[in-house]
DNA sequence: CATGAATGAGAATTCATTCAT
DNA sequence: GATGAATGAATTCTCATTCAT
């Protein structure tokens, strides 16, 4: 009934990989879930490589795009810049959970394509842009990038992991001191 | 040539699993890496399953037991104990550094039995007593010990990650630094 | 553009039948190849086993067909209905190679229903027919027809063959030196 | 039971390779008739493909052997070297009469790798032989050898395929006399 | 009439597990 | 005990056929 088969299967496969992961997944499964033929699958991915590449592209484009929408103007302005990033990702979070664990889990599997690095890559950049102009400013730790964005991602993602598993309730006021608690690790004291 | 077969199975097994995870490994790899017959495996072993869970235990052990070794007897001394986790954690990821990512990319899969999670959540116990005592001091932040772990485990873990990679040389000096910058993370300003 | 749709699917099917076998065919490739969409073709064919036998039958035919036209009348002029077999046959090879080659390769097929087989037997009828008649005579040697039959149409078919995959050139000298040649083979000496 | 169930395989699927073709014959089939597992085949053979190039080259390589066992020292003995062909060719196709149907009807196939092919260029090449020194001694026509051969090979290979379905009874005298018929087909006259 | 997206039964292939040696 | 060849259930992928447009 849907209008978008493409876009279901995706959904499905999205949220079976982020549970079970990509090897856990079988192709039945997610045309089950998406509530397709298991043949129609691959009218739209060639091999069930090609869904996961094209399913961690899209979600990696997502994301990059949920950070860069209404970014502060100012390169200067970190504080704001990183809240930006910050509040981005909770929403994202919030009504995109599986995406972020989806990607998470599986930003290092060897299945993954040229293509899809570069692009997971190019996400960590917008946040180390703004690190390594805090660090430029004094403003920030200087620290390695690859360890200020293993401290911050490594943390955000943990903590939207427990909360999307519904241990712990999701409250805008938990965000914001996350959010403090985050800047307290990287900013200079 | 080993004396302990068992050992070499669980050995080869931890690389595998860590590199492709369990449900990308299959069993004759793991028999090849630990040059052992298929067969042999089974000798030590019922099932994949319980290979797993049997690793992952004996790994969160190990992990938990580096922790509890040389902890300081004062139950008070929050810093004196943060720091003894995070050296133990450094530690234990530069000479077991596959071990810490087979147990995180593991800890939440849905073929770990009861008894594995309770391992895990055991270990998850040992920083959680510390994070608890010290918001009762008011040395930690109020937030919930869930959300704290999170960030202070979610970055450490990720962190090893980067540097067990190879992408950030692992100094003495950089493990100190990181050290206070997850401490800045949680502590009360 | 073409008036004919159902000839269009027969054509494709015949070089793609001709080339990689009735097995080896896919029915979206026949579709593609006669640039008809894939459930047209079941517009004019109830199963891809319909469409081979139909095919079949048509095609032996307009064999049989090319036999027959312009036939000596007189049943003792065996060297002449030899003969005439023979050009019709070069004939119908030079421009409808595919067809002859479908035909032989599919001749003994385990899909052929009754009426194709039945249909191939007449055809082979033509040339036993003129055999027969030699033998009676005294000018074909006296072994059994199906013997004679292989003999000349193996031969005849192997040949077409290799001039219709261009290894040798197809002149009017060569196919009268092997008219020779193979009668020849069942004539008496 | 069997001691080589490689042996059992490559038999097997001769059987039904001979029967139905290669792409009428699935792999379960072959398990089937050759009393072993499916996924023994894959023990053996790394696919499908590989097992038909197997099985053909050995074939090829059988029939090769027939051809040279016991062939006249003397290469001017053209009427005997041909009879040696012939005799052996007759013998094969008595006893190993799949191999035979085998070769012929896979001779052409798409899917043999350059090997196959070599190896079937390389046993026409034991006839082409026979048949060129006969044209250098004016006993054989001065056809192309690639036409010599589809005459020769065609006819016999359409004879033992008529034999094998035992539409005709094999006795030595009709072999013998379908010989002499072949030779009459080939000799200058 | 014609189409081609959708389907699911069936094909090739893999792999956890067994068992004879 | 140790092995690895053998197995067949499960997996990925293909394709003859259908049917809504």
């Amino acid at each position: 009934m849907s209008k978008n088969k493409r876009n279901d299967i995706l959904e499905a496969a999205l949220h079976l990989f982020a549970d079970r992961g990509y090897d856990g997944t079988t192709v039945p499964a997610i045309a089950d879930a998406a509530q397709v033929g298991a043949g129609t699958i691959y009218r739209y991915f060639e091999t069930k490589e090609e869904l996961v590449n094209s399913l961690f592209q899209e979600s990696v484009q997502q994301l990059s795009n949920a950070l860069l929408t209404g970014a502060p103007a100012d390169p200067g302005a970190i504080r704001e810049r990183y809240d930006h990033i910050f509040n981005q990702m909770c929403e994202f979070a919030a009504y995109r959970g599986r995406t972020l664990a989806f990607i998470d889990s599986h930003s290092g599997a060897p299945f993954l394509n040229t293509e899809s690095r570069e692009s997971f890559d190019r996400f960590l950049s917008l946040i180390r842009e703004v690190l390594e102009e805090g660090k430029r400013l004094g403003i920030i730790c200087p620290l390695p990038s690859d360890v200020l964005i293993a401290i911050v991602y490594g943390a955000m993602v943990k903590l939207f992991n427990v909360m999307g598993r519904g241990v712990v309730e999701q409250t805008p006021e938990l965000f914001a001191q996350v959010q403090e608690c985050c800047w307290n690790a990287i900013r200079v004291h």
